[in-house]
DNA sequence: TACTAATTTAGTACCAGGTTATAATAGCTG
DNA sequence: CAGCTATTATAACCTGGTACTAAATTAGTA
């Protein structure tokens, strides 16, 4: 009997840490219900394994990112950026690594790049809600493992005073042009704050 | 007496708007001794500012770095491939997980889905390497959460017997579709493209 | 000046999501 | 059985708030 059921411990507390790390936002009591075990347990189980308490977990994970670059919509994107200009150009740099190539050729697979030009586009646009309506793109010579990817995104125009904007992006190694876009941004022009709300919007 | 101090209120409320912008770890008890009113007043500031308290404002925080830390894919092929003629058509399917939307508002970031239709239009080319050329893509309705995209591909023509082939992606939630896409895919017919292309089809 | 309205302060109850500490219980194990 | 670990329970307390009520202060005005 003993040795079925040995370890039980130390796999709740593997599991513990792949829960927290895959979702940092879980609280306590969500935990119980999910290892069925009592939040007393839970705790325990935290402070054994060093996890800090939800709180401190969200206030290290915004610490962690207000340092390194300070404005908004910079995290929501694909590559770093580098200069912005709201609705007018950007810039972000984006290196290619091994987990974004085709391991045997070494060759960036296309959506990547397409990412990094598709979160400029959309980080450009200063507006509190920017989807992608259409691209026109082109992919002009392959990329490859460790090159860094410079793209520049232009505003072409606001189109009215409405819910589009064209963007145009053109992304380098170096000096060489290696992908063309043309984006049509949905921007949320009036005001609908309904849905998003302010709060908890989402996972719980 | 009264016309000297006009306005306190409104220049307060720009203050403490200034204060938290430049420091969003601040408490409302820090605050009262900067601005040198009760912690009520701060509370009430807040309110009509529309300002969250701290701590869900380092949620906000933290959500919005969390976003970019589960960027992209990372994997062959983005969405499972449920069905693929090659040379001909394929089908995947792609669920819209909470790693994939914009927290705020739970909508799917574009370069998700394209990813699956990248992948997808590369896939179906039975060729030693493919790579995305060009794309004419629209985003006919935002993906949401939990939605699961259906993405089907066509080949379109062989174009002569050389090194491109037109492929049509179309990606469904249930009855409706979601994206459209035209995709150019240079094969290597025979020799290696050069400047050419992008990515290649592994593993198939 | 007296009345009125806005603004500010105070106080209380309550909440989430914990920490800390202390004790009781269960389950084996030698 | 004593002794150990693991688990659960209980209670007090903490931070940083919200929500609500009420009083006090400060203008502004009739």
């Amino acid at each position: 009997m003993p040795a079925i059921e040995r370890l039980p411990k130390r796999q709740r507390h593997q599991q513990l840490s792949k829960l927290i790390e895959e979702n940092p936002f879980i609280t306590d009591r969500e935990l119980t219900r999910l290892l069925k075990v009592s939040i007393q347990t839970i705790r325990l189980d935290r402070l054994e394994l060093a996890i800090p308490e939800l709180r401190e977990r969200l206030k290290l994970m915004a610490e962690r990112s207000y340092d390194s670059v300070r404005s908004l919509p910079l995290h929501e994107v694909i590559g770093d950026i580098v200069d912005l200009q709201l609705d007018r150009s950007g810039i972000s740099m984006f290196e290619i690594m091994h987990e974004h190539v085709f391991s045997r050729t070494g060759i960036a697979r296309g959506h990547h790049v397409f990412a990094q030009a598709n979160s400029l586009a959309v980080a450009v646009i200063d507006d509190e809600i920017a989807l992608t309506a259409t691209a026109d793109i082109r992919f002009i010579r392959s990329v490859k493992l460790g090159e860094k990817c410079i793209a520049k995104a232009y505003v072409r125009s606001i189109s009215g005073e409405k819910s589009k904007a064209k963007v145009e992006v053109f992304t380098y190694v170096g000096e060489e042009m290696v992908f063309q876009g043309n984006f049509v941004i949905y921007r949320s022009a009036g005001e609908h704050i309904g849905e998003g709300g302010i709060e908890r919007a989402d996972r719980y």
